[in-house]
DNA sequence: TTCCCTGCAAAAGTTTTGCACTACT
DNA sequence: AGTAGTGCAAAACTTTTGCAGGGAA
C-alpha cells in the first residue's frame, strides 16, 4: 500500500466571524448551559458572548473589553473575566497562552487543532495534520505518562510576510 | 526493511544538578560571554548564575530568588531577573513559558527537546522525538510558512501519578 | 575615576477580589 | 423577595524601571 505518513496531509481552516444567526444559536447554548449549571443569564453576559463570537477567535480580554464597551459603555474589565471564565466553563470557548503575556480566547469549535503564529503580523493560522496527533500518543507511552491534552505552537512568518521579508 | 516512522524513538532526558566542575565552568562561560558583550562581571552575576545552574533546570524567578538569598540575603528580584535576561543574551538560558502565570528559565543545552508537563505534581521530562520534528516541517512546508521554532507541550500525568490516582 | 551595576521602591500590565448596589428568576 | 450578578476600585502577582548610591575595570 502506498499511503505513507505524508499523505495524512496537513488542513488549516479559516478563522472569522460567524454569522449572525451562528452567533444567536451560540448564545442560545449559553443560556442552556448556564442555566444548567445553576447561573443565571443577564443582559451584560449576553453582549460580551455576542460579540466575542462575532468577532471570531484569539481575542484578547482587552480587545474583548474594548469592542464589548462601544455596544455597552458600562460594563467594566471585571466582567468580561468573570463572563470568560464562565464560557470557559461552559464549554464555549477555550483559553490560549501564545508568548504574549496576556491569554487570548477562542470559540471553541467541534474539533481539535494547532496553531501557526506569525511573528511578524500576529496573524494566527490553524491547522490539523493527524499524524502530528499519533505521534504524539507515541511518545506519551513511550513515556509512561497518560495524556491529557496538548499544545503544538509554530512560530515563524505566514506566506505574506515572508513575501515582504524578500523585498 | 523493518524500520518504521515508530522506530524513530523517543528519548527523554534527565534534568538535574550540574557538578560542582560543571557549575564552575558555566561561569567561566559567562564570563567570558558577559566581556565579549561590554557588560561586567559582579559578585551578584556570580551567585545567581552559580545557583541557576547548581539547581538544575526549569526554574521560576521566584525560586531562584529564594535560593540566591539563602546565599546573599541581599540580592534583589531586579538582579534577578536583570541576570536572567543577561543569561539569555548570553545564550546560556533559555525562557519558557508553559501554562503557568509565570516564566520558568532552563540552562541552554547542546540540544532541542520539547516538553512534558506533569498536571498533578508538576515533573517536566524533556523528550526529544525525530518524528515529530520532522513532521513540523512538513506542516509549515504545507502551510507555506516559514517555520523560525516551535513549542510542543503535553500535559498529563506522569508514570508516578498514574499509579496514585489508580489508588 | 568612570560608568556600569545594584537595591529599593514604585510603576506597569494583566487578572482577581471585596463590597455596596442592581437586577434576574 | 431573595440571591446571584455588576461596577468600581483596590489588591494580587509577575516583571520592569527610575534613581541614588556602590563597586568593577
Amino acid at each position: 500500500m502506498a499511503r505513507n505518513a505524508e499523505t495524512t496531509g496537513t488542513s488549516s481552516t479559516a478563522v472569522g466571524r460567524l454569522s449572525p444567526a451562528k452567533v444567536e444559536q451560540k448564545i442560545a447554548e449559553f443560556h442552556g448551559r448556564l442555566k444548567e449549571r445553576g447561573f443565571k443569564s443577564t443582559g451584560q453576559r449576553d453582549d460580551i458572548a455576542a460579540v466575542f463570537f462575532e468577532l471570531g477567535r484569539h481575542v484578547s480580554a482587552e480587545e474583548l473589553y474594548d469592542e464589548v464597551r462601544k455596544r455597552n459603555p458600562h460594563v467594566g474589565y471585571a466582567t468580561i473575566y468573570r463572563t470568560l471564565k464562565l464560557l470557559k466553563e461552559c464549554d464555549l470557548l477555550y483559553e490560549r497562552h501564545f508568548d504574549d503575556a496576556q491569554a487570548r480566547y477562542e470559540a471553541a469549535g467541534e474539533q481539535h487543532h494547532d496553531h501557526f503564529i506569525c511573528e511578524r503580523c500576529g496573524r494566527i493560522i490553524e491547522f490539523k495534520n493527524d499524524e502530528l496527533e499519533r505521534l504524539q500518543q507515541v511518545v506519551a507511552r513511550e513515556l509512561g505518562v497518560a495524556l491529557l491534552r496538548h499544545k503544538v505552537e509554530l512560530y515563524g512568518l505566514c506566506s505574506d510576510c515572508r513575501k515582504s521579508a524578500r523585498n
